[in-house]
DNA sequence: CATGAATGAGCATTCATTCAT
DNA sequence: TATGAATGAATGCTCATTCAT
C-alpha cells in the first residue's frame, strides 16, 4: 500500500515467502524436539522437502534459521501476558492469563518447547533477545499486579514469583508432555484433560489470590 | 544392601570407583549444561581429567555414561517424593515435599536440568527407565493424596496434578535458572530469593489446600 | 579488421559486447587478485553487477571466463615484445623493451599477476595458449638480439636468459607488489619509486650489454 | 636429557614429529603447486598417506598447517641473505648470495613458490610474519651493500632495487618453471641449464656492480 | 537478456569410537 | 589401567552449474 520504495525494500516474491515459511515450520518441528545442537540443516530441510544448498539459500546459516525463528515467535508468545490489563478485573485478569497460557501449551507446545530448550540450556544463543522485552513486560505487569495488591484487591504474594508459578504450571504441560502423558496416559491435547487441567490451575491461583 | 550379588564378581578395585564417580560427576556437569547431543566425550574427558580412551574404558559409550549416570541420580531424585509418608499430618507432608523441592532446587539443580534436557527432549533415552519408577511412585504418592481429600484432611484437587504443579513451580527455578536470574537479578542460590521462593511455594499450595 | 568471419553470423548486439566486457573486467579484478581456484562466479558477478545466471549466459563456465581472459590479453600482453625490431638501434631496441614493460607494470599490474598466477601453478589451464605464441616469438626475438650479438653491436649473453631477466625484474613490481610495497612502503604506481626503477634496470642492462 | 620438566612440555612422541613432518612435506607439495585455497586438506592427507581427520589431530585446520609450513621454511629462505658478510670482498658477497639464489632454485623449487603464491595474491594469510623479518634483513644488508658503495668497492645502484632483482632473476627460474621448461625445453634442474643461469646472473651483477 | 530458485558435488571440520601399545 | 594415534560417519557450509520463467 503505497509504501516508499527507496532503496531496496527486499520486496520477496511468493516463492520466497513460501519457503520461508515451509523453513521455519519445519525449524520448529526439529528445534523443539531435539534442541539446537541436537538438530541438523539435514533434518531441517528433509522436514521442509528441500534440498540442503537450497534452505541456505534462504537463511544463511543455521544459527540464523533459529534465530529468526525465535524472534518471530517471541511476540505471540508473549501476547499472553501483554493481553493482561490494568483495567480489568484483577482476579479475572489473571486467570485469564492462566487459561491463555494453558490454551497455549495445548495450542503451541512445541513454540514451548523451543524456549524451555534454549533457556534450560543457559540461554546461551538468545539472551539478548530475550534480556530486554522480557524483562520489561514483567517488570510492567508485576507492578500492575503488585497495585492491584496494595489497593486489597488481591491477597498479597510477591507479584514475581506469582508470574513464574504461572509460567511453570502452565508450560510445564507442554515442555514436560512426555512424562505427562506417562503418568496420565494422555496429553493436554485430550479434550477432557486440558479441562481438568484448566480447572486445577484456576482453583489453585484462586485460592492463592481470592480476597 | 548386605551387597553380594550373584553374577561375576566383578570387585571393583578403589581406583575404578574413583574413576567412575569421576566421570559420572563430570558427565553431570557437561550434559546438564548442553544436553546429551550437545555434549561431547571430550568435554567430559577433560572435565573428568581423564583421556577420553581410558572414559570409554568405564563406559562403553557416550550413550552409557548417561544412561548410568540417570539411572544413579533417578533414586536420590525421587527420594523427596518417597519421603511423603501416609501416617504424617497431611497438609504438613506436602509442604514439606515441596520444601525439600525447592532446596533441591538450590542445591542439585544440574540434576534437575539433566533431567529436564531429557523429558523435553521426548526422553528418547530414558523413557524406559523413567516409566517403571515414576509411575508406580507417583500413583502411590497420589493415592495417599487423595485419601486424605477423601477424608477431608485437604481439600480435594486432583492429586496427580497437584504433583505436578508441585514439580513444576519447585524444577522451575533449577531449570529456568537463567530466566528468573534474568528477571530477579539473582538466582535460587541467593539466601534471600531461596526464602522468598519457598514462602510463596508454602503459601500457594497451603491456600490451596488447608481446610 | 574486416570482420565478416565465416562461421555463424552470431553478430553480436551492442549490449553483448558491453556485457562481455564487464564480465571481463570484474573477472580480471577478482583473478588476478585470487588466482582461479580462489575465485567465485560469485564475486566475479557482483563485481561486474550481473547476476550469477546472466554471467553465464555470457560464458558457459568459470573456466570459459577465465580462458577469455587470458588469450584476449595475451596480445597486448606480448606487444611490447612484438615492437622489438630488428632495425632498430640494437641496444636501444631492448631497453625500450625494458622501459615498455616497466610501465606495464605500472599501468597493468593485474594482466601481470594474472598469468603469473597460473605460470606459478603450471599453468594447468593455459599452457596450450602459451606454448605456441610464446615460444615463436620468444625464439624470433632470441635469434634477433643474438644476431645483434655475434654482429658486434652488443656484448655476449645468453639471448633467452636475457629476456628472462627482463621479464622476471619488470614483472616482478607488479607479481609481487606486495612485498615491493612492504620494504619501500610504496610501489611503482608511485612516480618517484617508477622512475628509480626504470633508472634501475636500464642501467643493469646497459651495463651487461653495452660495448 | 635432563630437561626441566615443569609443566607438561608437551614433548612429542617419535611417531607425533614424523607425522608432522610427513604432513607439512606433503603440504608443501601440494600448497605450492595449487595455493592455499586451490589445495584441499584430501590432496594433503592422501599426499601424507593419512587419513583426513588424523592429519586434523595434528594440526588444527588447513591454516595452521599452512602457517607452520611457512614459518618453518621462513628461516631457511632467508638464510643465503643472512649469509652476505659486511667482512667479506663485496663483489664476492653479492655474487656469492647470487649463486646460493640460484641453487635454492633448483634444490627448493616448492618453498619458492609456495612464497610466490602467497605474495603474488597479496600475501593475505602471513604478511605479519614476513613484515617484521623481511624489512630488518632487507634493510641491514641494504646498508651494507650502501656502504661499500659509498666506499667506493662497488659502483653505486640503489641496493634495495638490487636485491629485489636478485630475488627476481633467481627466483624466477623455480616460480615460473614451467615457462622456462616451455622456451627451453628444460629447467634448473638441469646440470647443464643450471650453469648457463648461473653463469649469466653472475655476469649480469658483474656488469653493474664491479669497479 | 535477465534473474530467482534449486541442487549435486565438494570441502573444512567435528565427533564417537576403535586400535595399538 | 591408561593413552597416543587413527578413522568412518557425520555436519555445517560453499560453489559451479542448471532450471524455470
Amino acid at each position: 500500500m503505497g509504501t516508499a520504495k527507496v532503496e531496496k525494500p527486499q520486496r520477496k516474491t511468493r516463492i520466497q515467502r513460501a519457503n520461508e515459511q515451509k523453513i521455519l515450520e519445519a525449524a520448529l518441528e526439529v528445534f523443539s524436539q531435539h534442541g539446537f545442537r541436537g538438530s541438523t540443516i539435514d533434518q531441517i530441510s528433509e522436514e521442509a522437502g528441500m534440498s540442503k544448498p537450497n534452505l541456505l539459500y534462504y537463511f544463511k546459516s543455521k544459527q540464523d534459521i533459529h534465530e529468526t525463528l525465535l524472534s518471530r515467535l517471541l511476540d505471540s508468545w508473549l501476547a499472553p501476558m501483554r493481553a493482561l490489563s490494568k483495567d480489568g478485573d484483577p482476579l479475572e485478569e489473571i486467570l485469564n492469563y492462566v487459561r491463555l497460557k494453558v490454551e497455549m501449551s495445548r495450542d503451541f507446545p512445541r513454540e514451548s518447547r523451543l524456549f524451555a530448550n534454549e533457556i534450560i540450556q543457559g540461554a546461551p544463543r538468545i539472551k539478548p533477545i530475550l534480556e530486554g522485552e522480557i524483562n520489561d513486560l514483567l517488570n510492567e505487569k508485576a507492578a500492575i499486579i503488585g497495585n492491584w495488591m496494595e489497593e486489597g484487591k488481591l491477597k498479597k504474594v510477591d507479584p514475581k514469583h506469582l508470574i513464574f508459578s504461572i509460567w511453570a504450571t502452565t508450560q510445564h504441560y507442554a515442555d514436560f508432555e512426555e512424562q505427562v502423558r506417562m503418568v496420565l496416559g494422555r496429553g493436554i491435547d485430550d479434550p477432557v484433560e486440558f479441562e481438568n487441567t484448566k480447572a486445577f490451575l484456576v482453583n489453585m491461583f484462586t485460592s492463592m489470590l481470592k480476597i
